[in-house]
RNA sequence: GGGCGUGUAGCUCAGUUGGUUAGAGCGCAUCCCUGAUAAGGAUGAGGCCGGUGGUUCAAAUCCACCCACGCCCA
């Protein structure tokens, strides 16, 4: 035999291992850059990265995400396509600066101006690239091709700039406006929290409630009722709420009527002990506008007169009066609500709303806030003044009973948010001044712009965006932080002018001596990075003078809100508009982007409102956008991608440690653990056993029992073999170990024991740590984990992970194709098959199963692409599914014997051919899903033997549909043949006759006649798939079948209407026999339904074959198969031939011959043995490649005996020496 | 608490405009096949279609309410 034309393929090998060669390969020949090289000057796609932040470890999500932007950007390289993959890193924000707290151990903005906030900035910018190289690794194993080398970062100056562009042209559309944002404040810090921080620091816990009198001006006999939780707010009182559609009544109580909900008036009888009355009953909407007397008079003197003009055109009062909100409701309280809107974003927003709607006088009202930022009271408050707002409390309620208004007081427990760090220090909710987008004002231009964006889902874009798009409020920009970019806002500090230059060098043109503090501070120390120079607190030193105006610009001091950084990105990412004019013009709007779902609120949101906000026909004009963009979207498609969970659909969370890390998938089975004692769990440990958690053992894929290496982390060399065992009630993330095997592995109880959080075991030191990882099983790999995420579901959907479910659906296209790919370079070595030599016969001219097959792939090839070009990759996938398991369990599987033949007639060049063709056009197809494999299967079977090929799939051009060889009528003919095969094995397994036993003859039955006569070409495959010598396919009226009558409900519901239930007794009852010939004579035939003649067409009923009992036969709606079981001795003796034949072929198999290589064999036995097989002789030498065929010897020979069918054989086989 | 989404077999998913006996693959069990062999085939067990109520001759499908999970916002 010549050199092997291919490498000998597995099916099962380790994945991730030769991912790691391919990902070498790609590497070292630089594919991904000749990929963009190739297609330069083709129309582009263009993508854009939704940056991630590199200051934390890569999850499962950033996987999904990275797998979801690759597919569909190999997709479009590959059909043709320049595609160009900018990287980019959100390098801003809290998240940075919470974890530079944590590194120093400090907390609060006092504690970070004490550290210096030019150290504090420098660690930042050290923090933000903490984990690039995890990040670069996991996107190499994953195999997502971008260009990290030229990545954007949003800390860069140029971004920066572009950022402060973006701001200026906001400020010159008079969109940016000073005003108050409600945030959860932590007095003690001085800082504000995000809603993440917040959300972690509920605790329960009691507060005083109190119900206060709020008398009316216009009868101080009668009073409003209001309740709060936090009576602190009543000084800030500002005005009551009532809902105008609800029913509300007026109570006698002893000193004066109250004002309260109608169902409400029992509970707080209850509460206060007596009867209260009603006098009078109304609804809400007749309590507007009525003004009442605040609980504390700090206010009252200097703002009792101030008057606004409605829209309506009526003068009232600004203060003190009752206004309408839905948020009143009645399941506490009194239905009257205590607004101090100072202290609570639903009463800010209820008066701000109000304040809007004025048409006169709504700029005069205020804000009442008698706190400081410290959370003590001001001068303004005198009886509390310097008391902390939670202690003032107390006296308050004092006061409020002195002045007679306390109706009632009570402990109140409920859940309220402390700080996450300080967790005694309540927070707040405090009015701080912020800096103001006015999104509202481009409402319309938003929507139309949504409009023009595919969403998938599509329910998104009228759904979750678009409402959150149609409630939108004005987007908060400014942040009162260090790591940002510089709000862009200088004010002069006499005439309180307002300027934002849009770049450092409009800044110079002013004052050429801008920067010198931080040209001073970069001398003093040259490793600050250039970048810090537009960074707080260098930037917080320019200042200029305008000639002829008196007083100095100073820059404001706050940061702006990080999701404005990221909204720039599809013009900040090339430094527009101070450069790259050209490539943004080129590459706005995106042609596809795709993100998690909790990026509607964030990255969708924030370039979409840019883009709206400074994209419109005036500016495009002036920036030179060329063609002009009807809408200015950011980008055409998104993808809304659903979160990855764990395998019980919960949330994936690190504290908890339910999560398989992604390299448990993409690199080894492993997982650390910290060590725990066995008292400390309450478990028993034997020698040489493990015991972990049983979700651990899960998550490891691991049943009880299995051998697993374990070793320290630090010491891989010295291991011991343990058995895993499930520890009961043992947390996750511990391990137990008998105190020899710890004394082995030289490994330490962990300080915290059992209690130590899956968190802080990778930070234990590695003496306390055990790795636990399997000696044999491989990780499924980059291609496994991608088919998972792209296959398993539509991209919307959450999806449950874990080593076991990635394992699970590996099973699908990926190893059904390597098992075709492996029994193709087998065959292919065996026969010297040469793609270019052996091209095989015109396909019309090829075998019934090549023709088949090969419309199979045509239309396999048109589905994928077709839902590739519209973004649905799970359809595409689930395309190339249907086709690998067609490829595998029908055409190879019917085909094996043309490949076995010997020599090389035009038939197995056929058969080889068309095998090529589809394992091809298969790799070229799956290259975009799993690029690892498709280029081992092209780089293999085709770049070794054509030299003219690109040298990798990934180079390759997407395959164009043949049209030619899509042939639907062969399609729906072999899954009618599938159909009748798998029934006619149904036969023999209820009637237990082994495949292996020939029967003379076959019937199936198949009513329609058309299809009847087209199937009946194909009765070879079934003869061989049933062994059966003759296979016919016959009429109903043939066979021993009956029939069936299955009423079309779907057209005979409507017609019947009641009477259906009857309808289904009569068609039970009917003889189905003459009812159809009724219906092929007539073409029409009738019912009798309880007394009602009910005429029936042939849409009404389907009329169905059916097996009859006592015969050998199965059948379903579309076919019945009927056995001949007859055994005659001559098929006996056909049964005990293929038995003789099995048997030696396992003997070839256990002496480990090879495929090619001949052998010798001793065959002895009955009378009857001897006989069959000498009358096969010929074949079974031809199949065994048996070259001598003997009986008896005196050779010393290994005899193996056997019992066939009660006949004694004796079989010994020797190899030959191949020549 | 509000909005959106998801919920079908142990796992991953189909299930047309409502149509009466809810499907597939994987896994499991039993059997079969035997040179793709860590592959392949057949059969079987396994489902209150998340729950309750309603509309209808007919509900996994439509409606209402509730539950669980997730996301966003409170």
């Amino acid at each position: 035999m010549s050199q092997p034309k291919f490498e000998q393929a597995q099916a099962i090998v380790d994945f991730a291992a030769r991912e790691r060669e391919i990902a070498a390969f790609w590497k070292s020949r630089g594919i991904f850059e000749k990929s963009l090289d190739i297609r330069k000057g083709q129309p582009q796609f263009t993508f854009y990265e939704g940056p991630p932040t590199a200051n934390g470890l890569p999850h499962n999500g950033h996987v999904l995400t990275r797998v979801f932007k690759d597919v569909f950007l190999r997709y479009q390289t590959m059909c043709g396509r320049y595609v160009p993959r900018k990287a980019g890193w959100d390098t801003h924000g809290l998240p940075v600066e919470v974890e530079v707290e944590k590194e120093l151990g400090i907390h609060g903005k006092e504690a970070i101006e004490e550290y210096g906030v030019e150290p504090f900035i420098v660690r930042c910018i050290e923090s933000v690239f903490r984990y690039t190289e995890e990040w670069e690794r996991m996107t190499e194993k994953i195999g997502f091709w971008a260009d990290l080398e030229d990545a954007y970062v949003t800390y860069h100056r140029s971004y920066v700039e572009s950022v402060w562009w973006a701001l200026s042209e906001l400020v010159k559309k008079d969109l940016l406006y000073r005003g108050h944002k409600i945030v959860w404040w932590w007095p003690q810090g001085g800082t504000a929290l995000s809603a993440g921080e917040v959300g972690q620091g509920y605790k329960e816990v009691e507060d005083p409630s109190v119900y206060v009198r709020f008398p009316l001006v216009e009868d101080p006999n009668v009073s409003l009722l209001v309740w709060t939780t936090t009576p602190w707010t009543l000084p800030s009182n500002q005005y009551a709420a009532v809902r105008p559609d609800f029913d509300y009544v007026q109570v006698k109580d002893e000193d004066g009527s109250l004002i309260i909900a109608a169902a409400l008036r029992e509970t707080i009888e209850q509460k206060i002990g007596r009867d209260l009355p009603v006098e009078k009953a109304f609804k809400g909407s007749e309590l507007l506008g009525k003004t009442y007397l605040p609980p504390f008079d700090y206010f009252y003197e200097q703002y009792r007169d101030l008057e606004v003009t409605t829209a309506a055109g009526v003068k009232e009062k600004a203060l003190w009066k009752v206004l309408a909100a839905d948020f009143v409701e009645l399941d506490s309280g009194t239905g009257l609500v205590h607004e101090a809107p100072a202290f609570g974003e639903v009463d800010f927003d209820l008066h701000r709303n109000t304040v809007a709607s004025y048409a006169q006088g709504g700029e005069s009202v205020p804000l009442l806030c008698p706190v400081k930022p410290d959370g003590k009271f001001t001068d303004a408050a005198p009886d509390v003044a310097g008391e902390f707002v939670k202690d003032a409390d107390k006296l308050l309620i004092r006061l409020l009973k002195d002045k007679g208004i306390l109706l009632h007081r009570e402990q109140y427990k409920h859940e309220y948010p402390f700080c996450w760090r300080a967790d005694e220090d309540p927070l707040i909710q405090y009015a701080r001044p912020a800096w103001f987008i006015k999104t509202t004002a481009r409402n319309k231009e938003v929507l139309q712009n949504n409009d023009a964006i595919r969403w998938l889902p599509e329910h998104i874009g009228q759904g979750r965006f678009g409402d959150f798009l149609r409630n939108n409020v004005d987007w908060a920009l400014s942040r009162e932080r260090y790591w940002g970019t510089p709000l862009n806002i200088w004010i002069n500090d006499e005439t309180g002018k307002m300027q934002s230059p849009s770049s450092a060098d409009e800044i110079l043109a002013k004052n050429p001596n801008a920067f010198d503090y931080w040209h001073k501070a970069k001398a003093a120390n040259p490793a600050l990075s250039d970048h810090l120079m537009v960074h707080k607190p260098w930037i917080d030193a320019v200042t200029w003078q305008e000639p002829g105006e008196s007083g100095v610009y100073r820059r404001v001091p706050e940061v702006i809100d990080c999701w404005f950084d990221s909204g720039c990105m599809p013009f900040a990412q090339w430094g527009f508009p101070h450069q790259g004019a050209e490539k943004f013009n080129e590459s706005f709007p995106a042609d596809y982007i795709t993100e998690a779902i909790d990026q509607t609120r964030g990255w969708f949101y924030s370039q979409v409102m840019i883009a709206t906000l400074l994209f419109d026909k005036e500016c495009q004009q002036r920036l030179g956008l060329d063609p002009l963009r009807d809408y200015p979207l950011p980008f055409k498609t998104c993808i809304v991608l659903g979160h990855v969970n764990d395998p019980s659909g919960k949330k994936e969370s690190k504290s908890k440690g339910n999560y398989t890390p992604p390299d448990a998938i993409l690199d080894r089975v492993a997982q650390d653990f910290a060590v725990v004692t066995a008292e400390d769990c309450a478990v028993i440990v034997e020698p040489g056993q493990a015991l972990i958690a049983r979700d651990d053992l899960e998550a490891l894929d691991l049943q009880p029992g299995q051998t697993m290496k374990a070793y320290c982390p630090d010491r891989g060399d010295c291991f011991v073999e343990l058995v895993m065992q499930p520890g009961k009630g043992m947390p996750r993330r511990v391990v137990v170990l008998s105190d020899e095997d710890r004394k082995t592995l030289g490994a330490k109880i962990n300080a915290k024991g059992k209690s130590v959080t899956p968190i802080e075991v990778p930070w234990l030191p590695d003496a306390q740590r055990v790795t636990i990882e399997s000696p044999v099983s491989t990780a499924p790999g980059a291609d496994a984990f991608r088919w998972f995420f792209l296959a398993s579901s539509a991209p919307w959907n959450t999806r449950r992970h874990s080593l076991a479910n990635v394992r699970a659906i590996q099973k699908d296209f990926p190893l059904k194709l390597r098992n075709v790919y492996s029994f193709f370079t087998i065959y292919a070595n065996i026969d010297g098959f040469d793609p270019a030599q052996h091209k095989g016969q015109p396909v019309a001219d090829r075998a019934l199963l090549d023709r088949w097959i090969l419309s199979e792939l045509a239309l396999t090839t048109r589905t994928v692409r077709t839902q590739m070009d519209d973004f649905h990759a799970f359809e595409a996938a689930t395309a190339l599914n249907n086709f690998a398991d067609a490829l595998s369990r029908w055409y190879v599987r019917r085909s094996r014997a043309r490949y076995w033949k010997s020599g090389f007639d035009a038939d197995k060049q056929n058969a080889y051919a068309t095998l090529y063709e589809c394992l091809t056009t298969v790799a070229k197809l799956a290259a975009p899903f799993t690029p690892f494999m498709a280029d081992e299967i092209y780089r293999n079977i085709v770049c070794r033997v054509d030299a003219e090929a690109p040298e990798s799939v990934h180079l390759a051009d997407m395959p164009a549909v043949d049209e030619s060889l899509i042939d639907l009528l062969l399609s729906e003919e072999m899954a009618v043949i599938r159909n009748v095969v798998s029934l006619g094995l149904r036969v023999r397994t209820e009637h237990k006759i082994k495949v292996r036993q020939p029967l003379a003859s076959a019937e199936a039955v198949i009513s329609d006649a058309g299809l009847r006569n087209r199937v009946a070409v194909h009765a070879r495959l079934v003869e061989e798939e049933l062994n059966v010598h003759k296979v016919s396919f016959v009429p109903p009226e043939q066979a021993h079948v009956h029939y069936v009558l299955k009423p079309n409900f779907r057209q005979l519901g409507p017609r019947l209407g009641k009477l259906v239930k009857a309808a289904k007794q009569a068609f039970a009852a009917a003889d189905a026999a003459i009812l159809r010939a009724e219906l092929l004579a007539k073409g029409a035939t009738s019912i009798t339904i309880e007394g009602t003649v009910v005429p029936l067409g042939p849409e009404d009923v389907e009329i169905l074959v059916e097996a009859t009992d006592h015969f050998a036969a199965a059948g379903d709606s579309s076919a019945v198969v009927v056995l001949n079981t007859d055994l005659t001795p001559e098929l006996l003796d056909e049964g005990l031939f293929r038995e003789i034949l099995r048997r030696v072929q396992d003997m070839r198999k256990d002496h480990d011959v090879a495929y090619t290589e001949r052998i010798r064999l001793h065959l002895d036995g009955s009378e009857r043995l001897q006989r069959v097989a000498a009358a096969n002789r010929e074949s079974l030498m031809a199949e065994t490649l048996c070259s001598e065929l003997l009986g008896p010897t005196d050779e010393a020979v290994d005899w193996k005996e056997f019992v066939l069918d009660g006949e004694d054989l004796r079989l010994a086989l020797v190899r030959i020496k191949n020549d």
